[in-house]
DNA sequence: ATGTGC
């Protein structure tokens, strides 16, 4: 294949075969994938293929293999013309995404009641595949949850109303319907709404390190040595359940509508016909579902928070890093309807957005990187102009694989490596543990420059984690 | 990511 440097941080893939587009790559040479068998690159050359794909197939700093599309992966398709939704665009984990809430207290006065604090919210939270949620469920709620989404948990209580000018569409994502989601996935999510589930996911305490610009900070509501929870978690069995559902049912729709993609995984459907319209009606759902999970782990930190340290904490944002969205944007001076696909990649609206809650119109849309275990997250900010259908990258990135990892690196020296590092590591299994060593993943220092240096964001606040409750 | 599989 061939790829041009076009300038920094920026590389081209020009169009062959069935591409319809060029492949866009915003990274240095460096944090291209190179690992062997990480075909992430082959797949924004298929994403280029998709009916109704406008401008590029465009690919982040973290980007990486995936499930058909890779992980870090933006494509925007018209709908007006055909254009397509795919489930394998979204990921299994529909709506994964990440929270940052702000503590009323600096890290030195939470220092005397760190270890308390990580073993309340360790055994509080529950985590690990299968495991059951915070907040029991009876059918009726769990289809208020699938409609109402955050909005639905704070107005039973869990949360509180300034919340949700916090979230990212106020917390509910409209066009959600519980009758596209099959039984089997209302099952699976029954039991976990409150729950971190595994993998990467994680509730980490956090302090502020670095800030890179004191009045964007400040608006978010974040000083230096502030403490800070970031919970990354998404819509656990019942997205998964959703995303298998509706692949399997494009797979076989796709021939009906005259579609060929170049890989299966890449499953797709016009975004106005019956099987487009239900997978948005569901995912919708599974948006809402992954919305109140983190709300809800939201009013568990915060019980945990104000018994042991006397403190409150703030909503400063909530944002997904795996959805579809309509959305219109200027296209060669026309306003056109596109479906923006986000996997593994952050919506970053720039100052000014009728979008933006009204005390960050100014500054931007906050953007929450998370990084790796004992390394530095992020939070960064949309800026004007920014490319790419306004996004950024979504997290350090994967170089090897859960397989690769778990057998270089032994879960319990990690910990014990970890806590030498003043990190105080509760975990759910050694095994996990090891998956996610930061061995595992690229330099989200570099994620985040490079992000910022193709003109995609700007960085606001480093965080570093002082304890984390891994999944 | 996932009751880590068809």
């Amino acid at each position: 294949m061939e790829i041009v440097e076009e300038g920094p941080f920026r590389f081209r893939i020009p169009r062959e075969g069935g591409m319809r587009v060029p492949g866009v790559v915003f990274a240095t040479r460096d944090l291209l994938p190179a690992a062997a068998g990480d075909q992430a690159l082959l797949q924004v050359m298929n994403v280029a293929a998709l009916p109704g794909i406008v401008e590029a197939s465009y690919a982040m700093p973290d980007v990486h293999w995936g499930y058909g599309f890779p992980i870090g992966g933006v494509a925007a398709t018209d709908t007006a013309a055909g254009g397509v939704v795919s489930p394998g665009g979204v990921g299994f984990d529909i709506s994964c995404g990440v929270r940052l809430l702000a503590a009323d207290c600096d890290r030195d006065r939470l220092a005397p009641r760190l270890r308390s604090l990580m073993d309340i919210l360790g055994n509080r939270t529950p985590r690990g595949p299968g495991r059951g949620g915070v907040w029991h469920l009876d059918a009726r709620q769990l289809a208020e949850v699938l409609v109402g989404g955050a909005r639905y948990a704070v107005e039973q209580g869990h949360g509180v109303r300034r919340d949700l000018d916090r979230c990212e569409d106020a917390g509910v994502l409209s066009g959600a319907s519980p009758e596209q989601v099959s039984e089997r996935a209302l099952e699976r999510g029954l039991g976990q709404v409150g729950s971190l589930g595994s993998g990467n996911h994680f509730l980490e305490v956090q302090a502020v390190d670095a800030v890179y610009d004191e009045s964007a900070a400040r608006a978010m509501g974040l000083r230096e040595r502030q403490v800070c929870v970031m919970i990354h978690c998404g819509s656990r069995g019942l997205g998964h359940q959703i995303c298998t559902d509706h692949v399997r049912v494009m797979d076989r729709a796709m021939s009906r509508y005259g579609i060929e993609v170049p890989d299966r995984q890449l499953a797709c459907a016009p975004t106005h016909s019956d099987e487009g319209r239900a997978y948005f009606a569901a995912m919708a759902a599974a948006a809402n579902y992954a919305r109140a999970n983190r709300q809800l782990l939201t009013e568990a930190a915060r019980r945990a928070f104000g018994e042991t340290a006397g403190c409150g904490l703030e909503l400063v944002y909530d944002i997904s890093h795996n959805l579809a969205k309509a959305e219109t944007h200027d296209v060669a001076g026309a306003g056109l309807d596109l479906c923006v696909h986000r996997k593994g990649a952050t919506r970053a609206l720039p100052p000014g957005h009728p979008d933006l809650p009204r005390d960050l119109a100014t500054v931007g849309q906050p953007v929450l990187i998370p990084g790796t275990m004992g390394t530095s997250s992020y939070v960064l900010a949309g800026v004007p102009g920014g490319g790419a259908w306004h996004s950024t990258c979504h997290g350090a990135g994967r170089v090897r694989s859960r397989h690769r990892a778990a057998r270089e690196v032994d879960g319990r020296r990690l910990r014990a490596d970890l806590e030498q590092q003043n990190v105080a590591v509760r975990a759910s299994s050694w095994r996990g543990l090891a998956e996610e060593a930061p061995q595992a993943y690229k330099d989200v220092d570099a994620v985040v420059r490079a992000g910022e240096g193709a003109g995609l964001c700007r960085r606001v606040a480093r965080l570093v984690p002082l304890g984390v409750v891994k999944g």
